[in-house]
RNA sequence: GGUCCCUUCGUCUAGCGGUUAGGACACCGGCCUCUCACGUCGGUAACACGGGUUCGAUUCCCGUAGGGACCA
C-alpha cells in the first residue's frame, strides 16, 4: 500500500531541506520558471537548505547549450544563486539505466515489445470500445520476449488500491492506482522518459520538497509509485499555480515579453521582478513591497494561493519603478550606463562626456519619473547629445511669442556665471514679471528648447544639469528654429 | 473524451462562521506645482450560481457553470 506522504518539514525538524530547480533547456528562462526557481530559492534560503540547478536535457531533439546557458544567465542576472549544480542530465544516463535494470531484476518493470504502429491502433479500438485508451498490459505478463531483442520498458504498476500525497500547496491529492497505466520509463533506444529520469535524480541527490508547477500533478503519481518501487523516501510536494495571461490562458508569447532576458533588456531591475513573481500566488498580509531578504524572511509554502495569477504588466512597471526609487543613486547610475551607451551619446567618462558625479546628479533628478532604466536613458540622452530633435508637443511651444522671454534669457545666462538654481531662479522669474507672464510660460519653452520634451525635471534642475555652454547654445538654437519656421510659414 | 485542479473588485490579493468585506496596481477627482512625475487626500469597483449545514455563511459540505492542467 503507498504509504501517506509526511507532515510539513516541523514534523522532523532535523531534517535538511534540500529543494531543486530543474528547467528543460528548450527556450529561454521563461516567467513562469522565474518564479519556480524563486519560490525554491527563498525556501531553500528561509529554511536554511540547500537549492540545487538541474538541466533537464534528456531530450537531445529539443535541448541547445544556448537555452541551458540563458536560464543559468537568467537565474543569475535574478540573483537566484544555487548551491549545487548546474547537473546535467545527459550526462547521468548510466544512472537512469542502472535504476531501470534494478526494477527489472525486482520484477518492478518489464520489457515491451509493442510497436508505436500496434499501440496506436489498440489504443484507438480500445476507445470506440469506450474502455480507458492506456496501455493495454500486453507485455505485462509474456514470456517470450527475447531477451536481447529492442525493447522499452514499462513500469509494473499496481492494478489495486490508491496513491495519494499531501501536497503542500494543494491539499490531499488521491488517484486510482487502476487508472494509471503501464507507463514506459525508458525508450527503445535507451533513453530514460521524463518521469524515470526526475524520480531517480530527485532520489540520488535526496530533495525534500519538490516545488515545481501544478501541470505536474499528474505526474506526481507516478514518481511516488516509482520512489516507492525503489525503496526511496518521498519527499514533499508543493504545486504551484500556474500564471495565465489576460485571456485567463497559460501564459505564453501572445501575452508579450514572456522571457526574463527581454524584461532585462527593457530596463527592468532584478529586484522588481523578484518582488513582482514572488506576489504572484503568493502574499503576506498587506505588504506588496518586499526586498530579497524580506522574502526569505516571510515566505512559506502555507500562504502560497491555490488559483492561477494573471499577469499583470502594469503592477510590475509600478514596482520596478518602486524599487528605481529606493535605490541609491551610485547603484541607479551604474545600472544606467550601458542603456545610456545604447543610445549612442558620448560616454560617461570620456572627454567630450560627462562624468560620473554629473551621472549621478542626473539620475538623482530624473528618478522619479523613471519607471525603467530604458526611460531613465532617453530622459538623460538630451543632456549628452550634440543635438536633439523636438518632440512635436515641445515644437509647438516654441512659437513668435517666446523669442522675446528666450532672448532675454539668453543675453542673462550669458553674463552669469553660476547657472545653479539659486542663482537661476529669480533671474527667470523677472524675465516672466518683465513680460507680464506667469513662471511657466517661461519655463515650458526653455524646457523645450534644452531637452526637446514637454516634460523634464523643475527648469532650474535641467539647466544646471545643462551646464551654461549648453543652455546657451540650444536656447539660441531654439530661437533660430522658430525664426526658420515662421520665414517658412509667411513665403 | 477521461482524470485532476481552480473560482473575493478589471488585475494581484487579505479574510480562515458574526467585518461598513481590508490593502495594492489600474482608473477617476482634489491638493502640491514651472511641465511631467513623486507625494498626499478622496472616489468608483468583488464574495460565479444553486442547494444544504448553522441562530448566522465570503468562510464548511454537495451540485451547476466557467476557466485551467494532464493523458490521449
Amino acid at each position: 500500500m503507498p504509504e501517506k506522504n509526511g507532515a510539513g518539514p516541523e514534523k522532523n525538524g532535523a531534517e535538511k531541506v534540500r529543494v531543486r530547480f530543474a528547467p528543460s533547456p528548450t527556450g529561454s528562462l521563461h516567467l513562469g520558471s522565474a518564479r519556480t526557481a524563486l519560490f525554491n530559492h527563498i525556501f531553500a534560503r528561509h529554511n536554511g537548505g540547500v537549492f540545487v540547478l538541474r538541466i533537464e536535457d534528456t531530450d537531445l531533439s529539443r535541448s541547445t547549450e544556448d537555452s541551458a546557458a540563458g536560464i543559468v544567465d537568467g537565474l543569475a542576472w535574478l540573483g537566484l544563486d544555487w548551491d549545487e549544480g548546474p547537473v546535467y542530465q545527459s550526462r547521468r544516463m548510466d544512472h537512469y539505466r542502472a535504476a531501470v535494470e534494478d526494477l527489472l531484476g525486482r520484477g518492478r518493470a518489464y520489457r515491451c515489445v509493442c510497436t508505436p504502429e500496434e499501440l496506436k491502433q489498440r489504443r484507438e479500438e480500445a476507445k470506440k470500445d469506450g474502455r480507458p485508451p492506456g496501455y493495454d498490459g500486453r507485455c505485462r505478463d509474456r514470456k517470450d520476449v527475447p531477451s536481447g531483442a529492442p525493447a522499452a520498458v514499462r513500469f509494473r504498476t499496481e492494478t489495486e488500491g490508491e496513491t495519494r500525497f499531501e501536497d503542500l500547496v494543494k491539499g490531499p491529492q488521491t488517484k486510482r492506482n487502476a487508472e494509471i497505466d503501464d507507463f514506459v520509463i525508458q525508450r527503445t533506444d535507451g533513453t530514460p522518459i521524463f518521469y524515470l529520469s526526475v524520480t531517480v535524480d530527485d532520489a540520488e541527490m535526496a530533495i525534500t520538497h519538490v516545488i515545481r508547477g501544478d501541470d505536474h500533478i499528474p505526474n506526481t503519481f507516478k514518481q511516488i509509485l516509482l520512489l516507492q518501487a525503489m525503496d526511496s523516501p518521498l519527499p514533499h510536494f508543493a504545486h504551484l499555480p500556474l500564471i495565465h495571461g489576460l485571456d485567463k490562458g497559460r501564459l505564453s508569447k501572445r501575452h508579450g515579453a514572456t522571457s526574463i532576458q527581454s524584461y532585462r533588456e527593457q530596463g527592468y531591475l532584478p529586484a522588481a521582478m523578484n518582488n513582482y513573481l514572488a506576489r504572484l500566488g503568493w502574499s503576506a498580509g498587506d505588504q506588496e513591497v518586499f526586498t530579497r531578504e524580506e522574502l526569505v524572511e516571510k515566505f512559506r509554502l502555507g500562504d502560497v494561493g491555490k488559483s492561477p495569477a494573471i499577469f499583470n504588466p502594469e503592477k510590475l512597471l509600478w514596482l520596478n519603478a518602486h524599487h528605481l526609487r529606493e535605490m541609491p543613486v551610485a547603484e541607479m547610475a551604474a545600472l544606467v550606463r550601458p542603456f545610456l551607451e545604447a543610445t549612442g551619446v558620448p560616454r560617461i567618462g570620456s572627454p567630450e562626456g560627462r562624468d560620473e558625479k554629473w551621472l549621478e546628479r542626473a539620475v538623482d533628478a530624473h528618478k522619479e519619473r523613471s519607471r525603467t532604466l530604458v526611460e531613465m536613458a532617453e530622459s538623460l540622452a538630451p543632456y549628452l547629445a550634440d543635438e536633439i530633435t523636438y518632440e512635436p508637443a515641445a515644437e509647438r511651444m516654441l512659437t513668435e511669442e517666446i523669442t522675446g522671454p528666450l532672448a532675454e534669457a539668453a543675453a542673462r545666462i550669458s553674463g552669469m556665471t553660476d547657472t545653479r538654481p539659486p542663482a537661476m531662479e529669480p533671474v527667470l522669474r523677472e524675465i516672466a514679471k518683465q513680460y507680464g507672464m506667469k513662471l511657466g510660460q517661461v519655463a515650458q519653452p526653455i524646457r523645450a528648447a534644452l531637452v526637446g520634451k514637454k516634460v523634464s525635471p523643475g527648469i532650474f534642475d535641467v539647466i544646471a544639469l545643462m551646464g551654461r555652454e549648453k543652455t546657451l547654445s540650444r536656447i539660441r538654437r531654439a530661437l533660430e528654429h522658430v525664426r526658420a519656421a515662421g520665414k517658412t510659414k509667411s513665403e
